[in-house]
DNA sequence: TATGAATGAGGTTTCATTCAT
DNA sequence: GATGAATGAAACCTCATTCAT
């Protein structure tokens, strides 16, 4: 029964279905390729309806980057409370999480690094992003310290440590197209852990 | 006679203005974003001009990307014709040239981005650009397998170990933004090393 | 409320007025030296609502051409529902109808010249139109056999004299360019029944 | 030999040849829809040398206009000189030369068509074509008088005669597209000769 | 609140014409 | 005289945004 939401909800629903359509035609097809009319049509509602929710179409680009952006923070910047035990384990665990995040939402990831690839374009989402990566490696930094400490780890600054696992983070998304299936993704887990220190075949 | 050069060499030093002018917008701003008045200006060619050497903007995005990639070639599929040694060696070698390649190219790499993020939109060049990596990994499988039985490599799948190392590539131009400078990319370079063989700092 | 009219009769009205405004133009200044923009001030519209109502210049011309086709046809095709009498009653009522239909829309009557003047130009037009003829050819073959049999006309193959009534029709839209007055029509009509049969004055 | 002309007769020949491809494409296609490098390419010429020749495009479209109109002129304005013989014979010779000049002319006809039905747009042209109407009125008036006198034609306005004449053989371009062939014409001839009065067949 | 017709700025592309060689 | 590269005005068409219903 859709009576049984009150107004208020199903306005927020209106909205997320705009958002999600947005977020998979703005990933796909970027920013400037992407017509209003196009989302409207995905989300099954007239386009002047995606104006009542978002006053303009770069305002939704910025909501279909920075809200999802609110629901993977957590993965990023909580990694000493959700992933416990060593320093080898939490970043194990880290990454099996990281690589399974991009593998189920990997249309955001392409919307992020549209913003990457374009900071003059997108300043405002690109210092988002940016303070991000930040609050990323100051979570990390220490868990890489203390692995280095025990010897996991390559002596290596653990800023370059945290930027090139972010590098083949983003890089994978480009390079292995389609083919995130569970198949691939625990070998290219097992490269990323690379990064951080001598991992052998086990 | 206004110079020594023939008509002939006029054109293409016209005709590689341009280009370069479109390389330069494209990457920045992407195909949508970038107007063919902007190539022109930057070119300091008028307007028709453009139309007189490639027939559409699309065509001048697809030379802009195939031509450069021409050039590039030969760094990637003439591995053991360049780099000399044990494979360690070899791959050494490899990983500084392309990093310093693609330092000083960055924004081809930019280029070659905006396709891989979006094959259906660009199909032709994305095939070309799928081609090439399909050689790429062809010429460095044998290196890597001859190092692996030197104990040098992990005793990985070499296509995943070549993958990743483009991954890398392709992640590191949208991490480190216009930091590539000589200081970092010897670290780069030794983050890159280390998804074919645990490398130690020396 | 702005007025009684509902809102698909709004849009049809103003589709309408883009059509009469597009048909005046295209057959002033044909296809090609016909602006949109010129259209779309002849009918008090702003440019991109032309669009609204019809996909691109080439199908606005489809159906300036088409539509006002299906009003005409009765005239040309119910000749035996339309002019009662003997044969040669019915062909002078026929060709006062049709000489007066063209001398009330001779704009329309240049338009299907400009068709007939380029059928590789305008295929799909171009067959509709002959498709028309030969219908007319139809229709009216029996009557002039009729004729033919109470010795009103002349002896001549029916389609030769159908053509050639065709041909003066389109033909004195060139030759009498706008004196298509009530004065000089009756004399028009009687020189096409001359076409026909042996007719002197009266 | 090329060499064997001189070389006013060489600059003569390509003007010619210019002209003929100008004729041809313009009749086919229009002027706006005609290219310049379109005629220079069926000439056989670079572009440039069109423009050595005509001063414009439109100046190229007023010699394909006119030059022909003075070829053909003697046909119609030199009746009495060239027909010999009683008025219906005078006439009879007269539409078998016309139509048989048309028949393989065509394409002027076409030329001469675009400009009747825009007089406007080419006021200088629509006047010469205008003038040499009159002209042929006037030739032909005497003769269809005396043809009345001698009880062979209608007792009708003998300008509407003869611009009814011209009419039909205007239209029977519009109407008998490509079927302009030996077969047909003799039946034209016999049904435009009916204009002038009642002739049975034989 | 939802709709979609109206608007017009802005982009690509064509093509006549010029002019240096 | 012949050529064809350079130019830029002008046309079509798209699409974000507004606003009346």
């Amino acid at each position: 029964m859709n009576s049984i939401l009150t107004n208020d909800e199903k306005k927020k629903r209106k909205r997320s279905t705009i958002l999600d359509a947005a977020i998979k035609l703005y990933s796909e097809n970027g920013f400037a390729e992407t017509k209003v009319a196009e989302i409207a049509k995905e989300a099954g509602v007239s386009f002047g309806t995606v104006f009542t929710y978002f006053n303009s179409k770069e305002e939704l680009y910025e909501a279909a980057i920075l809200e999802p952006l609110e629901e993977i923070k957590p993965y990023f910047i909580e990694i000493e409370e959700r992933f416990k035990g060593e320093p080898l384990e939490i970043i194990k665990e880290m990454i099996d999480c990281h690589v399974q995040l991009f593998a189920t939402r990997s249309e955001y990831l392409r919307l992020i690094q549209q913003v990457l690839a374009r900071p003059e374009r997108f300043p405002k989402l690109f210092k988002e992003l940016d303070a991000f990566v930040k609050s990323f490696i100051d979570c990390i930094y220490p868990v890489i310290e203390a692995g280095q400490r025990l010897g996991y780890f390559y002596e290596e600054s653990p800023s370059l440590i945290a930027e090139s696992y972010l590098s083949i983070l983003n890089g994978m998304r480009l390079t292995f197209i389609d083919e995130y299936t569970n198949m691939v993704w625990k070998d290219i887990t097992r490269q990323a852990l690379r990064l951080f220190g001598p991992i052998s075949n086990i």
